[in-house]
DNA sequence: ATTAAATGTTTGGATGTGTCAAACGTCAGT
DNA sequence: ACTGACGTTTGACACATCCAAACATTTAAT
């Protein structure tokens, strides 16, 4: 992520505020000044530019983001092309395993979660539609690393800040490279408790003729339920399944 | 909406810049040089710093919304509090009806839509989860402007610039007026192809005990199987069973 | 190949604007 | 009525934004 020469100060102040409302859910103009360092009447331009284009909505005196963004964000889904495609196969999935299903894709080196279907026995997460992580812990991570092009791999394993979220976290860039060639291989990546602990997760990439990624589907479900020939070639030969089905539709757009 | 009194220009220029990204799905830096009338130097700058925060992403020239935006909209969902019950109500409404089947909310004069489902034999709309519209010729909006403070609904209505969308659009004020003490004594609203020729639509409101307007539910259909007993008699029912639950569930909160 | 034409990016300098501190207005609680 | 806390407005200064032009880079054409 190449750094902008000139940001402009005025409008990265204004991002800054829509992330500490991002955050807060609801703020007054003193808990922006106070959390930013800036003083009050510079924070209430800020907000009052907001609000007058509808991104921000007052209550009182507390501020909170506006509904508009709902919008901006279906004009972004609306470049994911398989978005439509997916959706369907994603729903299937959840259906068919019973777990929780999940349609991912990379952007500035994180995983967007784009959609996410529960199955009958699905486990509750705190993970949302538009929810974004690092691709070194999980099993979408993993497969969209694997299948993107190499410079961009190492672009964003070398920007990556390693952590030891669960004792089975990967936090060795060699290890994880070498996880990655097995996942290039076997065309499934795994996520063993690495995230979370007693959550198991498998992922395939979902690709064109040209080997062109497009994103990633995968399943998530309790460790006591993810073992054995389910975890190795029952639920794997689901998400195949779903993921050919997208793939040969891709070609038709 | 009253407007600031000192709009910041940058952030203003900012937020011009992702209007013209989200209409034209991509762009380069001189089509929206051109299309706002400023240098190329500013608009980029303007670019980069959106970029560096992960609001908008590069593809060789071309730039568009990011999907980051898509974790802004669920926080700003995240504010609705009766969003979870009234999505699943109006799953079953559109699967009871086999209509399309909305829940929408206001929010700056304006009626958004935050939930949509599809029953069986759904129309076809571009109506989307986040599409804004003008209150006075839908279904929705009439609810919304009836069962709101009258205060706010006389200042909606002074500001709305009326337009004869279809022959059956209401342009009137007076008659807008009129129309909205009906829909409050008979606690649903129609939409008599006031939008679209050939479609229909009725709506309910959702309040509290204290009589404090939620949002509204409606259902959307083509003319044809919107008539007679099953527009006047069966299809509110379905409506107000549904609105009834998510009322019961708001006090809960 | 070589040139030409668009485009994105960077630069420096003049203008105009965002920022702050302080004053003002408003509201709630005592 | 008074106090305190907050949002809003004001005015003036520092400096950030913007433009034009030069530069770099890519694409198209000859």
């Amino acid at each position: 992520m190449n750094s902008a020469k000139h940001p402009i100060q005025a409008v990265q102040r204004t991002l800054d505020i829509v992330d500490v409302l991002k955050e807060k859910r609801e703020a007054r103009v003193t808990d922006i000044a106070d959390e930013l360092d800036f003083s009050k009447g510079t924070i209430h331009c800020h907000l009052a530019t907001l609000e007058q284009n509808g991104y921000v909505v007052k209550n009182g005196q507390q501020y909170s983001l506006g509904l508009q963004f709902i919008d901006l964000a279906h004009h972004a889904t609306d470049r994911v092309d398989i978005y439509d495609i997916t959706r369907a196969e994603v729903d299937k999935l959840a259906a068919e395993s019973g777990e929780m299903a999940l349609f991912t894709v990379e952007e500035h080196g994180e995983g967007i979660c784009l959609y996410k279907a529960e199955g009958e026995d699905a486990v509750q997460t705190e993970l949302y539609v538009g929810y974004r992580n690092e691709l070194y812990h999980t099993a979408v991570g993993k497969v969209l690393l694997a299948f993107m092009p190499e410079e961009r791999r190492e672009e964003i394993i070398r920007e990556t800040n390693f952590e030891q979220i669960t004792p089975n976290t990967i936090t060795d860039p060699g290890k994880l490279r070498a996880q990655l060639t097995e996942i290039r291989e076997r065309g499934i990546a795994y996520n063993h408790e690495e995230t979370i602990q007693g959550l198991v997760g498998l992922g395939a990439p979902i690709r064109d003729q040209d080997g062109t990624l497009y994103g990633a589907v995968s399943l998530i479900g309790p460790v006591s339920r993810m073992e054995d020939e389910r975890l190795t070639e029952e639920l794997p030969k689901l998400i195949r399944r779903a993921v050919n089905i997208v793939e040969v539709n891709i070609t038709s757009l």
